[in-house]
DNA sequence: GGCCGACCTGA
DNA sequence: CAGGTCGGC
């Protein structure tokens, strides 16, 4: 939610319509090239004028979020002071603020103020661009209504035409049309990668969404369900063709979803286990886990073990997480580095 | 083929 | 600083 700091600070001006992104993008549909009424204000905030207001639009994964500015300056009952947290409320005041100024010059009624007052759904909003305050008044009554009494939602469900089902579409067109299928994969999210980033995946967004599409494109929908019935090792070696995909991750989706109970993961707490309890030898000589040596755990695991040595593997894995660890291991551990100190 | 730094976040 | 993969050496 860091691109809806406007959002969770004033949520009583903004309202919202349930639509999924794969049914409209605003950051593609708004900058298209079809359209030339929509400024993005802020990263994902449009403002634009639509149906003789102006408005600014702004999505989450499954609502359309809007706000409208218009003139009249009704009396207000509450007074709520919020102070911004960052500059996103500011500037997008600040922004909210330039756009009403244009349309009171376009329509002659000049007053220019620093602190500028719009009403914002209801409610109207005093916009200080210089301390980066912005106090919200409420009106006794709210309505959703423009000056003709159209529904605002209805305005919005009309101009993006919200009642036709496009996720549908999209099917009926993708049927029989190879290209446009391709084509469609780009979309609905053409920033999952930027979206990953921002749900904390870091460096790893890139090769996730870099994996999912060549899946898509290359092999198709179905193909990671159908690796169930592949032997172990030419699933591994397919899977490990994706990008961010090695051995150990590899063998994560071997074991964990594609049934192949021979799979050992090694990371680096098995190496550890491998090299205390069966691998004495690896000791410390080996600074990182090259392909040689992952090979070699794994083989050793699997011959000891056998056909379920994955099963067995995650035995051993767990047992060595703290949390699993019992207070009456610890005191044995305990006693016997004593007996060692001694 | 092996080694190591870069990538990014959370703890 | 750990966690796994990649690319350059």
């Amino acid at each position: 939610m860091q691109h809806h700091a406007v959002l969770s600070a004033l949520t009583t001006v903004w309202r919202s319509i349930p639509c999924s992104r794969s049914e409209l993008n605003l950051d593609v549909v708004l900058s298209c090239g079809q359209s030339f009424r929509w400024k993005q204000i802020n990263p994902s905030h449009w403002t634009g004028v639509l149906a003789s207001q102006v408005w600014t639009l702004t999505q989450t994964d499954d609502h359309i979020w809007y706000t409208t500015y218009c003139l009249d300056g009704e009396e207000n009952v509450d007074l709520v002071g919020l102070e911004s947290q960052n500059m996103e409320p500011k500037q997008s005041a600040t922004s909210a603020h330039r756009e009403l100024k244009i349309e009171r010059e376009r329509r002659g009624c000049c007053k220019n103020t620093v602190d500028a007052e719009i009403s914002c759904m209801g409610k109207t909003v005093t916009v200080n661009p210089s301390n980066n305050f912005i106090f919200v008044k409420s009106k006794k009554t709210e309505d959703d209504c423009d000056k003709v009494g159209r529904k605002k939602q209805d305005i919005l469900m009309d101009y993006f035409q919200l009642n036709v089902e496009l996720e549908s579409l999209y099917k009926q067109w993708g049927k029989e049309d190879l290209h446009f299928r391709r084509v469609a994969q780009e979309f609905p999210a053409p920033d999952v990668e930027e979206r990953l980033k921002n749900l904390g995946f870091g460096y790893r967004a890139k090769f996730v969404n870099q994996s999912a599409q060549t899946i898509l494109e290359k092999h198709g929908y179905d193909w990671l369900v159908s690796l169930r019935c592949v032997p172990y090792e030419d699933a591994r070696t397919m899977l490990r063709a994706l990008p961010g995909v090695g051995a150990k991750v590899a063998d994560c989706v071997c074991l964990m979803s594609l049934d192949k109970t021979e799979a050992v993961p090694v990371d680096t707490h098995v190496w550890q286990i491998a090299k205390r309890h069966y691998l004495p030898h690896l000791g410390s000589d080996n600074k990182t886990l090259t392909d040689r040596l992952y090979k070699e755990i794994g083989n050793y695991f699997h011959n000891l073990w056998g056909p379920y040595a994955g099963w067995a593997q995650s035995v051993l894995f767990c047992s060595d997480l703290k949390k699993f660890q019992s207070p009456k291991t610890d005191e044995v551990t305990r006693q016997k580095k004593r007996r060692k100190l001694y």
